[in-house]
Order: C-alpha cells, then sequence, then structure tokens
DNA sequence: CCGGATCGGGAAATCGATTTCTTGATCGAA
DNA sequence: TTCGATCAAGAAATCGATTTCCCGATCCGG
C-alpha cells in the first residue's frame, strides 16, 4: 500500500471546532440561510478564511441529490462547429459556477445510447445534445424518461421541439434561401447545391431554402444541381460532388454548400480543375468556421452566433432551476457574411 | 413550489429488499470483492438487473473520496491541436468509464488560477494541463500542493518535468530540424522562421531545431529572417510576417512556421502578395491540423499523435491508481508529412 | 467431541454538507 | 408576572454506497 499521505481536506467539522460552533451554524453562515448571531457568523467566516475551506463538492452533491456539472454531448468535438460551441457554453457555464462534462458523441449512436444509460446516476444540472446527426426515434423513450425523471435537457442545433425535447436552434431555411437569391440576383447561376439533402433535418432545411430561392425567382429545380452528400458535412463530400458535375458537363456559376466544410472542399476541387473563384464559379458556404476567413479567397458564408446559444441555454437552465416554464423553441437568426468567393 | 415529480432512483436498498438481503451484500455482489452464497449472488443480480440498478455516482464519490472525472485544462479549445487532442482523450476515458471534465483556459492565467483553486474540493481523478502557453513560476507552488494532496497531474504538451510535473509531449527540436533540414537540401533556402522564439519554450525548441539545421548546413544565421510572434500561434502572425518579409525586400525561398495556423496566414500573405507556392516558395507548418490537407496547395507540416498521448495519458492514470511510479516524461516523435506545399 | 479457524452475511459506521428536530432562552403582550 | 411566541444554535437525521465490525454457523484437526 503506498503511503496515503493525502492529507484530510478540512471539513465544516473542521471550521467549526475553530469558531466554537457546531457544524450546522457554519453551514447556515456558508449558505446564509437562517439567521446567526452576528458575532459567531465573523467567527465562522475568519475560521473558514484561515483554513482555506472548501466545502467538498461531492458531499454537496449527494445531500442535495445534483452534482454541479453540465454534460454536453456533441457530435464531433474537432469539427469547429462544435468546438467554437464548446468553449462559449464553457465560459457560459464558468460564470455560474457549474463545470461542463464533454461527450464526444463521434457520430455514434451506440455512444449516446450508452451516455444516456448512465446520465440518471451522475446527477448532472442539465444536458444539451449538440449534434447534427438525426436521433433515431427508438431514442425518445429514453430521452422523455430522462425528462420525466427531473433531468433539463437541451438540444442545441438541431430541432427536436416537435418530439418534446427544448431546442435552441439557428434559422436554416431563411438563411439558405437568402443566400442562393443572393447569388441569383448577382447573376451567377446556375447553382450548385452540395449538402445533405435527405437524413438530416437541418440538411433538409438549408435545401428547402434553396429550392424556395428558385421558386422565388421563377428558376426550376434541376436534379443535376443537387448532390445529395449522404456522408458526414465533411471536405470530401464537396469535393467529389463538384469533380463529378465538372466531369459531367453541368454548367454552373455557383456553389451553395451546406457546410462551409463542403465550401472548401467544392473550392479545392475548383482548383484543382482550373476554375477561379469567384471569378468562374461564386462559392457559399454556412456556419462561418473560424477559418474560412483565412483561406485564399476568403470563404463567403451563412453566420453563426455561438455565444447567442450559450446564451439561451443559461436562461434555460436558470428557467429550469427556478420551475419556471422552458420555451421549446429559441430560434436565433443568420446573416450572410461577404467575402471574396461571392 | 413546483411540484418535484423526480421519482426517486433505486438504491442499493431497493435492490437487498428485493434479493432478500441487506444492502451490504448487495454491494459485495456487485463489487466482486468478498465472497457471497452462489444462490444470492444470483437473486442479487437479477433484482438489480429487473430494476435497473445503477449505483449513484455521487454516492460512490463521497464515499471513496474521488469522482470519476478526470479534468483537462486546455488553452483554447477551438483551435484545432486541442479539439483533437480532447477527441483522443475523451474517447480514452470512455473506455476506462472515467468522464471528461473540461475546462478552457482560453489563455488566461486568471483562469488557471481560479479553476486550480477549487480543483481539490472537486474529488478529480486526474488532471491534465494541456496548454502551450507559458506557466507563470508563481503556480508552481499550487500546483505542487496539488500532488502532495494526491491530484494525479500532468502537462500535455508542455514540457513542465523539471518544475515536478510529469509532462507528455512531442520532440520539438528535432522535429524543426528536420523539417528545415529538408527545405535547405532541396535548395529552398534561404529559410524564412515564423514563430514564438521568447516566451514559449516550445517555440523557442522549435526555433533552436531551425538554427541547429542551419549550423548543420554550414549557413549563417541571419536576423531579418527571423519573425518573433509575440502573440498568439494565429493566422495574422504568419500573415503579418511574411507580408513585412516581403514589403522589406528580403529574399528567401521557404518558410518554415511554429504552427500550421502561422503556415497557412503566411501561404495566404504569399497568395496576395502574387508568390506562388510551392513554385516560388515553399512552406511547411507545424502540428498537422486536419484541414491542411484540404488547402490548395495542402499543407506540408509535422505530425502530431493524439492518440500516444491519450495512451500515455493512460497509462499515466493507471500508474497512479496503482500507486506505480508515473514516468516523468514521455517523449513522441514527428515526422514530416509531405503535401504539396514543400 | 471440542476448540480454534473460516465463512457468510447482517447491523452499523462512514464519507461531509445540509436540513430537520429540539431545546433553552429571550421577548412581548396580557 | 406569566405564558405563548420568536429565535439562536446544537444534536441528530439524511443522502446512498461501501466498509468495518461482529455474530452465528459450519469445518476441521486433534
Amino acid at each position: 500500500m503506498p503511503t496515503a499521505d493525502k492529507e484530510r481536506m478540512t471539513t465544516v467539522l473542521d471550521v467549526a471546532r475553530r469558531a466554537g460552533v457546531s457544524s450546522a451554524t457554519v453551514s447556515r453562515v456558508l449558505n446564509g440561510q437562517a439567521t446567526v448571531n452576528a458575532e459567531a457568523r465573523l467567527r465562522v467566516l475568519a475560521a473558514a478564511a484561515e483554513l482555506g475551506f472548501q466545502p467538498n463538492r461531492m458531499a454537496q452533491s449527494l445531500r442535495s441529490g445534483r452534482g454541479r456539472a453540465v454534460a454536453m454531448l456533441v457530435g464531433d468535438i474537432e469539427q469547429n462547429l462544435y468546438s467554437a460551441l464548446t468553449k462559449h457554453v464553457q465560459a457560459m457555464l464558468g460564470q455560474i459556477g457549474l463545470d461542463l462534462l464533454l461527450y464526444n458523441l463521434d457520430h455514434s449512436p451506440d455512444r449516446l445510447r450508452s451516455f444516456l444509460a448512465m446520465a440518471p446516476s451522475l446527477g448532472l444540472r442539465g444536458l444539451a445534445l449538440a449534434t447534427t446527426d438525426a436521433i433515431p426515434p427508438e431514442f425518445d423513450p429514453v430521452l422523455q424518461g430522462l425528462r420525466r425523471g427531473g433531468m433539463t435537457l437541451l438540444s442545441l442545433g438541431q430541432r427536436l421541439d416537435e418530439r418534446g425535447i427544448p431546442s435552441i436552434v439557428h434559422e436554416e431555411q431563411a438563411a439558405g434561401e437568402r443566400a442562393v437569391r443572393f447569388l441569383i440576383e448577382s447573376g451567377r447561376h446556375p447553382v450548385l447545391f452540395v449538402g445533405r439533402v435527405t437524413g438530416s433535418a437541418i440538411g433538409a432545411e438549408r435545401y428547402r431554402g434553396y429550392r424556395a430561392a428558385l421558386a422565388g425567382a421563377g428558376l426550376p429545380l434541376r436534379r443535376e444541381l443537387v448532390f445529395d452528400t449522404a456522408t458526414a458535412y465533411r471536405y470530401s463530400a464537396g469535393y467529389d460532388a463538384v469533380r463529378r458535375a465538372i466531369e459531367a458537363g453541368t454548367g454552373f456559376g455557383a456553389v451553395q454548400a451546406s457546410s462551409d466544410e463542403i465550401a472548401l472542399g467544392a473550392m479545392a476541387a475548383l482548383h484543382d480543375h482550373g476554375r477561379r473563384v469567384p471569378e468562374d464559379v461564386a462559392v457559399i458556404g454556412f456556419g462561418n468556421i473560424d477559418w474560412g476567413a483565412q483561406m485564399r479567397p476568403a470563404l463567403t458564408t451563412l453566420s453563426v452566433h455561438h455565444d447567442a446559444v450559450a446564451a439561451a441555454l443559461r436562461s434555460a437552465l436558470e428557467n429550469a432551476e427556478a420551475g419556471t416554464e422552458v420555451p421549446m423553441l429559441t430560434s436565433i437568426g443568420r446573416s450572410l457574411i461577404r467575402r471574396a468567393s461571392a
């Protein structure tokens, strides 16, 4: 057995002894609930300070039934969308004294399942599900079970409000329509659409925006211009789609991607096939990942507002704490960020 | 008061009652310590399964004195270096049943200080400090205090072994030397060096590699070729350095950046000033961020092995748990990943 | 057949903070 | 002056899992 020199932490009892009161009084002073003799209060405060007393979080958690952590489940922390969101959420939680438990789903339903299974025993303050991947319907009972068990559950980025989960999302269809309309009005059509059309509610909404813009301009929807990337929102999907379009001889003056990664993949393909951006082809992405602005040409894209999401999450957590109603849907606007690519 | 319908979780006592034994026996069965009557064991197992029993983590933590979370403090989760590392660490922790508590330092010593202050009361299983920012010496007492208090503390990415903190790092000087030697041998000199030379131990090591390569080739160290980016390892530092070099009329055939972000900023500046990469100027980065391969031209860089870091962290945690010695320094090699930019 | 050894398993203590419970005391009104 | 009320504050219960502690029973060698 290794010499356990783990010097015992100072407890509320140590403080009590030093201040010549009972542990109950120490607790009362530190939590400012009941009235305590002013002079005793000072002694307790002094004792706590002198001993550098820090209440044991584990004990507090056990007693109160909930810890001080909020879990956030992200699709893939390596993607800028999630890491940027995580950054804002962590900062917000820090401000209200909560810890962030991060769980990387890696796009795997199994990982989601296994986390949800152990979630109830964790004593979480809240659970934020941040993934754009579709959540299979078989999860609904588990998710609702958690909510009934008192868990504050929120979806970030994906609308699950119709499945009973309060959601904080960005507008998708209107934003997509705005961007495509801009391309058309700049005379850059035909416009290629590259993104997940099926299999992702968010992708479908963005695609609906594309169609709405076409309809608004009185243009027909041409199937050969739409590339449904079954795989995740990543570069190669954009690269391959554009390569195929070029090889098929399809003429187009712009690419509307449904993610910045796809847009950058598309730009790489355009480069490799001798098309100049934006002279020959304009490109617009979705999501404003941080290095889109560092590319040459810099990427035009649709904004994202992680700070607003974090703020909405905060108020949801606070409402839940206070027993107030949590809004089922919070929607955040996007704007077109014009840079060199379109 | 909101109707608290938080259905009580099933406890070890519920299981005990159902199996007709005492809670002690349930615990013995579930933890496989002492011997338990085979038939009773089965009853307990069955009862636990039927009730879907999940031991309350908070109670376990209080009892055992430590929770099941490992905290990781990162410089800035939005940077690919950290998000990629986080991904691997989280996956590794998940495998051994531990949770990841993520704390974003945002390059602020104050945030580090405030986290360290509350760390002892958290009951952490371990604490991984992952930042390339210099840790001011005034932190040493706190850090050592944590270690003496039994905390498993590790530095990831930055050598702090000489300050008494076990460190898991990548080789820096040898890797930098390798890259610069490659540039010189390809006839691409003079080589510009852009990166943190002072104020960052890691940057200094990479710079030492640059000088070593020069010395090895019998070339002089020319001050006008070295750009010390006082600010963080980000794009604009690389952009500005190259812009200034060009405007100053300094001739050069390559840029060795001390991060991929700097390299990409440098490439943007080269592009904006009509220099072609790699025809006119070769560029090598450091760190292999995921989208360096998506650029055109794709970025040549030095590898990073987050999986190896996570594995080393794992074995350190396991050693600490077992009371075994934790190695003070683990060093991981880097190799040159040749892509189009050099 | 007996006494020490081994074993299975329940009762109770423990971890540390908070929240009842309770009691002694002070206060105010009748 | 006295009795219910208000109040400060200690003793003890509580949260739930684990770990002593301890007892009765079975075992075995002598």
